[in-house]
DNA sequence: AGTAAACTCCGGAAGC
DNA sequence: TGCTTCCGGAGTTTAC
């Protein structure tokens, strides 16, 4: 499941594989991945330049030359892949578009189509879904910046998860960040002093960095652009652990539903702040 | 108004 | 072997 790290290492892959080579043809399988019209795909792409390929929360942009985005959203289980041109397709390969002077092309490949492909030109608006407005990049964020963003009443959890708010976390991160820095996923933001914010803001950031180094983690379908794994859910203290001791205080790590999602954590280390109700 | 929960999409995987 | 249930990112709807 693509998260920040994981749309991290995605768009470096492709940035390298990519840059500076030009779009060839697009062939689209399945229209309803495109929002807005998709008719402009291949009127606009074709011929265009990668100027290079990065990434926005859990997003992966293709900034080509000239002025266009094409922006892929991956979901639960979308793959974006350059591979030979002649390899046969994955099942639920839904857009391939040819890199021009190679023998390769780029996929994109979402069986449970939760995932999606925006294309925005400049002059072409946008018809259909507009591309939701993201919060702030974790990496980027500041010790104030933080606090501003918990300075609501929300659940924890539900908040790190709301890409409005802070975007590129997911359930897998949100859940070892937590357990690193021992806040119960249910605990009231506004509840929250500066020392546990701060404690919070340096968990997310230092195991987003990690993740990236080991270039994401490989659950189930999870693949970088090359088609090989990540490897950083060989270092999970918490996330499917559900009964192995946690990794502080040998307490079996539990499973909890939070925010209406499966959510693991310890017990004894993550305890529930007692609200003052006087 | 802001927050939370339920419902929806979908197919792979787990469980019976 | 085959059926049922579970699961989730994020939008929408509903309730408090």
């Amino acid at each position: 499941m693509p998260e920040l790290p994981e749309a991290e290492t995605i768009a470096r892959d492709l940035d390298r594989l990519l840059s500076g080579r030009k779009l060839a043809d697009v062939r689209l399988t399945r229209r309803d991945i495109v929002h807005g019209d998709p008719r402009p795909l291949s009127r606009l792409l074709p011929g265009r330049r990668i100027r290079r390929v990065y990434r926005r929360g859990k997003r992966v942009i293709l900034e080509l030359d000239p002025a266009t985005q094409l922006i892929f959203h991956l979901g639960m289980s979308g793959r974006l892949t350059v591979c030979p041109r002649r390899r046969s397709l994955d099942p639920h390969t839904h857009l391939t578009i040819g890199i021009a002077g190679t023998a390769r092309e780029l996929r994109f490949t979402d069986p449970r189509r939760f995932g999606g492909v925006w294309c925005l030109a400049g002059g072409n608006q946008h018809r259909g879904r507009p591309l939701p407005e993201l919060g702030l990049e974790p990496l980027e964020l500041t010790s104030a910046g933080f606090r501003r963003i918990l300075n609501r009443r929300r659940q924890l959890k539900a908040l790190l998860l709301d890409q409005h708010v802070i975007a590129g976390i997911g359930n897998i991160y949100c859940d070892e960040a937590l357990h690193a820095a021992r806040l119960h996923p249910l605990t009231k933001t506004d509840t929250i002093d500066p020392k546990a914010a701060d404690r919070l803001l340096r968990a997310v950031q230092s195991i987003l960095r990690r993740a990236i180094r080991f270039n994401g983690s490989t659950i189930r379908s999870y693949r970088r652009a090359d088609g090989r794994t990540g490897s950083f859910q060989k270092y999970h203290r918490v996330y499917q652990r559900e009964g192995t001791p946690c990794r502080n205080c040998k307490t079996p790590i539990a499973r909890r539903t939070v925010a209406g999602r499966s959510t693991f954590l310890c017990l004894n280390c993550q305890r529930m702040p007692v609200e003052n109700t006087s």
